[in-house]
DNA sequence: CTATCTTTGTGCACGTGTTCACAAAGACAT
DNA sequence: ATGTCTTTGTGAACACGTGCACAAAGATAG
């Protein structure tokens, strides 16, 4: 899985666990593939699989949301799918903005992914005025400028920060003061945040890093740098400033 | 945290817990941060706060590493550098491939978090003919029959997936019979992969949708749709394929 | 109506992760 | 040297998530 959280460890949400919440928009995907192929009713087994999850997992699940299956048959497919929706909030209108229009944010205005789920890019922001106007997916970019306004006129509580690590707590400051209570972060920079409001955060970097340490290990245990303790700790010195990898500050988004 | 997980819950890597693993690059990041501003010590208190994260939960972290703090003083910040990267398997080159050169795929292309790290993008590969020696990135995208030859070449271990979720699966089966053992998806599908094999799974769409939880949560309580039963269960009906909101399959990644 | 068969819902045990709280280690001053 | 002060490293308690295994529920057939 490829994001951090950062979410309130706070009052589990009505009794309902993080974990199963996080697992939710994979039944919801796989019961709607099985939805459009007009199937009638899943079992838990099928189901788990297509959702790439244990049976058992599955039913705890769904226990937490009632009593939805019949025993013996299945779960109804369209009945969940409805239950779901419901619980996670996907039968209202989401309108979201998307700040920092760079590649991905320009990735992100095309990602179809929002608009079937009952989200809806309501702007596009970016501090670079030259862009102002530039339509991006069909939607013409806005100054950051606009931002508060933008916010408040359409009732905007989901932000989407796509802006380089240095703009991002900017950024965040100024959506949370205009009202903006959930934020999903592509910005590789640690948000802090008053109470009550929730980031989630998504970093390609430490995706690929945990990926290199699992790799690392298929590969090791022969080659080189052995177990213990290893062979050359550099120097322990007082630090050179050296500048290193990191020295750099790339268009999109640095690590 | 926007990820989902699909790793091997098979052995924890030698010893170190995989919640410690997803935390390293974090500490890393912080890490490397101070290390540019030439802070030769820092105390778990002040580096557990530049990543987000309890002090004590950051010493047992480091604690799994090593001892490499001095008691009153505090961690030397570039010899931590130093032990986390090579945990970490930083500290030798990745080449890496992307598959699917859409909107999403050219982001990451540009990402400077891949170069920074030790990640090099060793090919981009992408289905369509027309696209192929566009220069993307500062890189000729090249066509997909070319998959195998450039993983063999390069050495490629680590691939990433971008492209639409009906391709990912056999993209998937390509690499992973090249010789690519950690796959990195950004496509919407659940993909199955031989043992010994790692999936790391980012998702937009699931992340949405779980802010959108909380979110409802929060406006919750007192709007629409109470806590117990719901207004509506939607007729329960023999399934008649609604072909709702799911029915388009957007360019860049559907949900 | 009874028997059988399938599949759910869940009690329970286990493993993983988090947090507290404190003893031990070392730095530093005198 | 000795004492004080800071901060690490970790034992132990707790919280959370997972998976087994089975009883109860309902469908279906005879």
């Amino acid at each position: 899985m490829a994001t951090g959280r950062t979410h309130r460890p706070a009052t589990r949400s009505r009794g309902i666990p993080e974990a199963t919440v996080a697992r939710l928009p994979l039944y919801l995907r796989a019961l709607t593939a099985l939805s459009e192929r007009s199937v009638p009713t899943v079992s838990s087994e099928e189901l788990a699989a297509a959702a790439g999850v244990n049976s058992a997992k599955l039913r705890k699940d769904f226990s937490y949301l009632g009593s939805y299956g019949t025993r013996g048959v299945g779960y109804d497919v369209e009945y969940l799918v409805y239950q779901i929706s419901r619980e996670l909030g996907l039968t209202q209108d989401w309108p979201v903005v998307i700040v920092g229009i760079g590649n991905l944010g320009a990735a992100l205005a095309n990602y179809g992914g929002f608009a079937s789920r009952g989200f809806r890019v309501a702007a596009l922001i970016d501090a670079d005025p030259a862009m102002a106007g530039t339509p991006v997916a069909g939607i013409p970019v806005q100054h950051a400028d606009e931002l508060e306004r933008i916010v408040g006129d359409n009732g905007v509580s989901i932000g989407v920060i796509s802006t380089p690590a240095g703009a991002a707590q900017q950024v965040c400051d100024r959506l949370v003061a205009a009202g903006v209570t959930s934020i999903l972060n592509f910005a590789p920079t640690v948000l802090s945040v008053p109470d009550g409001v929730d980031v989630r955060k998504v970093d390609l970097s430490i995706e690929l890093q945990i990926l290199a340490f699992h790799e690392q290990r298929k590969a090791g245990e022969d080659t080189t740098e052995s177990s213990p303790d290893p062979a050359a700790p550099p120097v322990r010195s007082a630090s050179g400033s050296r500048k290193g990898p990191d020295g750099d500050m790339p268009a999109v988004m640095p690590a």
